[in-house]
RNA sequence: GGGGUCGUGGUGUAGCCUGGCCAAACACGUCAGCCUGUCACGUUGAAGACCGCGGGUUCAAAUCCCGUCGACCCCGCCA
């Protein structure tokens, strides 16, 4: 070994031994007649003082820079009287070194290791293996690797067992775009990458392995966001025999169990749950942020009919702020016009000095102004925003405003806060293709008592589906998945799929659900999105050792990269635009 | 496909709105000297950017305009 203890290892009770360290140089304080190196690793700092009676290796240390790999021998000892530093877990002692060793030197850095400022995003792709070494990044990625073992001890305990799944898989066309990768043995085939082991885990049911998990690596070609990258890692879980609250209570208690593992955080279970048309209603979306407490207020059967509007509207909402003190004239224009460009109609009653005034005042009868004033708990600087229109667009609104004015008005305390969303509807209206899409995917099941109603009206059939939500993030969504083939072809029918397509696609998989097929269920978390709301981060990029740029670039290596004819030529594909970028 | 923000020595920023006082300022870093107890060491000095790139307007452009490239945020998209 090349040393005998980490830099983050020595106390006092270590005084006096002979010891071996290894690390890089964080710093070097050189006092003329004696030289201080901090080293540096994954596990902390270890001060190294070299004094100029020790000639020899003190021309050695003065040739050493930042981030330079030393080798070290020496004494541990006390630091003197009055000088330890309280700062550092190894701050009551220091090696005397008697011998170094560069192991490895480094150019001047193209960014401090020690986060002063921020760096530019780009640059730290660039050198991520610098950047990697920031306490920052440390932790992220240590939180995320413990986090990782807190799942996977405790799925382990529950019986679950981890099985791979293939990544070299066949495309669907349903969902996200699919990355492909050409097979060379079959030319003019694809394979693709999974954007999730939906089929796989079902089958493993089928196969009789009952409770099923894998943190698997999911590809998505589509546009990326701070929380969206091509590529992502998703705690992937299926379970036989089960029922939706099976699931919530092993997914509450999972969470309950990492989050005090990792974090030392108890959270309250069970979770708060609402349905996909309760939070609608109430918040605007389906991911609600309950750490903002104002809801989404249904005002139409108090003010339906009561003041004449010109458009037509079918839904009033409400949005009551207890105290916005500097809402002024102005920031009431900013909000109209934000609405009229969301196609709604905004109005406000605010609230001050004991009364309540309101560009709506003299357009409504005494008796509606009352029933509103005595509706909400109004008090000095309250504000009430009234939003009318199509109804599907109010609650979006409203949706948002509420979001941002939380962040706006310091509404938003520093707290998890989950909810479970279920009861989602199995089918969207896809206008452009003018037929049925899946909500969730199309192995998910209706609620049963539903059944019926997939022949009458799809739009009203309600699914065994459901997101679990923090801090508004969806971090998780499931179902409880169809497990009778009848039912499985039904609803490709309804979505549209000739027999031909459903043969071809999914034929292997109908198939399947034909040689006894559990009833079963299951569960998909980002861990991608857990990890960035546990460290505190804004963006999933700085909870995965090597992100991918907006635009879908590895800034350190260059991928994606144009690839030679010849290499084109065995897969036996030929570029429609030649014009790509040149050949390096 | 669309909307927006940003791009100034190695890093982070100031300057840009209101063109000339900018052959560009500050902090950190780098290099060299001094200093035996610092830990964001101190101190003295030095080097280092023609302002992402291209074009235009102007007597004059870091500053105004157009285009382009890159990073980021958002809409669409993400079963």
């Amino acid at each position: 070994m090349l040393r005998t203890h980490n830099c983050g290892a020595l106390r006092k009770e270590d005084i006096g031994k002979e010891v071996l360290l290894a690390g890089w140089v964080n710093r070097r304080r050189d006092h003329g007649g004696v030289i201080f190196i901090d080293l540096r690793d994954r596990w902390g700092l270890t001060q190294l003082v070299i004094d100029s009676n020790q000639q020899e290796i003190y021309q050695h240390a003065n040739a050493v820079k930042s981030e330079f790999v030393l080798q070290v021998k020496g004494i541990v000892r006390a630091r003197p009287e009055g000088l330890a530093n309280l700062k550092l877990p190894t701050g009551e002692i220091e090696v005397a070194v008697s011998e170094v060793i560069i192991l490895s030197e480094s150019k001047p850095l193209p960014f401090e290791i020690e986060e002063k400022n921020e760096t530019d995003e780009s640059l730290r792709l660039h050198y991520r293996y610098l950047d990697l070494r920031r306490t920052r990044m440390q932790k992220n990625l240590m939180l995320r690797h413990q986090v990782c073992q807190s799942v996977r001890r405790f799925l382990s305990e529950r019986q679950f067992i981890e099985v791979e799944t293939p990544f070299l898989t066949k495309s669907t066309p349903e969902g996200a775009r699919d990355f492909l990768v050409p097979s060379r043995l079959n030319e003019g085939s694809f394979y693709a990458l999974p954007q999730s082991p939906q089929l796989f885990k079902q089958i493993l049911m089928i196969a009789g392995y009952d409770r099923y998990f894998q943190i698997a690596k999911c590809f998505r070609d589509e546009d990326l966001r701070a929380d969206r990258q091509p590529e992502f890692s998703q705690v992937d879980i299926e379970m036989s025999f089960v029922e939706r609250e099976d699931i919530f209570e092993l997914i509450e208690t999972m969470m309950k169990n990492l989050f005090y593992e990792a974090l030392g955080i108890q959270l309250e279970t069970p979770f708060p749950r609402m349905s996909y048309d309760e939070a609608m209603n109430c918040y605007g979306c389906d991911k609600p942020d309950l750490r903002i407490t104002c809801t989404i207020d249904d005002l139409s059967s108090l003010l339906e009919g009561k003041i004449e509007v010109g458009s037509k509207t079918d839904s009033w909402n409400g949005l009551f702020l207890q105290k916005w003190k500097d809402f002024s004239r102005k920031k009431a224009d900013l909000l109209s016009q934000m609405a009229k460009n969301a196609g709604v109609s905004l109005s406000y009653i605010k609230f001050a000095k004991e009364e309540g005034t309101s560009p709506l005042k003299n357009k409504i009868a005494e008796q509606t102004w009352r029933k509103i004033i005595e509706k909400y708990p109004f008090q000095e600087d309250s504000l009430l925003l009234i939003a009318w229109g199509d109804r599907q667009k109010v609650l979006s609104f409203l949706g948002n405003l509420r979001i941002n004015l939380g962040e706006e008005l310091n509404l938003i305390q520093n707290q998890f806060k989950f909810c479970w969303i279920h009861d989602f509807p199995l089918f969207e209206w896809n206008l452009e293709e003018n037929r049925w899409d899946s909500m969730h995917h199309p192995f998910t099941a209706p609620l049963l008592d539903q059944l019926d109603q997939l022949n009458i009206d799809p739009s009203k059939v309600k699914a065994q589906a459901y997101d679990i939500v923090l801090n508004g993030f969806e971090i998780g969504g499931g179902s409880i998945r169809i497990h009778r083939s009848d039912l499985q072809e039904k609803i490709f029918q309804l979505l549209n799929l000739s027999e031909g397509e459903i043969q071809q696609k999914f034929g292997y998989f109908i198939e399947a659900l034909q040689y006894g097929c559990p009833p079963h269920g299951g569960i998909a978390l980002g861990l991608d999105r857990i990890m960035m709301l546990m460290s505190g981060e804004i963006s999933i990029r700085e909870t995965m050792a090597f992100p991918k740029t907006q635009k879908g670039t590895c800034l350190m290596s260059g991928a994606p990269s144009p690839v030679s004819d010849d290499q084109l030529m065995v897969l036996g594909i030929q570029l429609r635009n030649k014009k790509g970028p040149k050949l390096i």
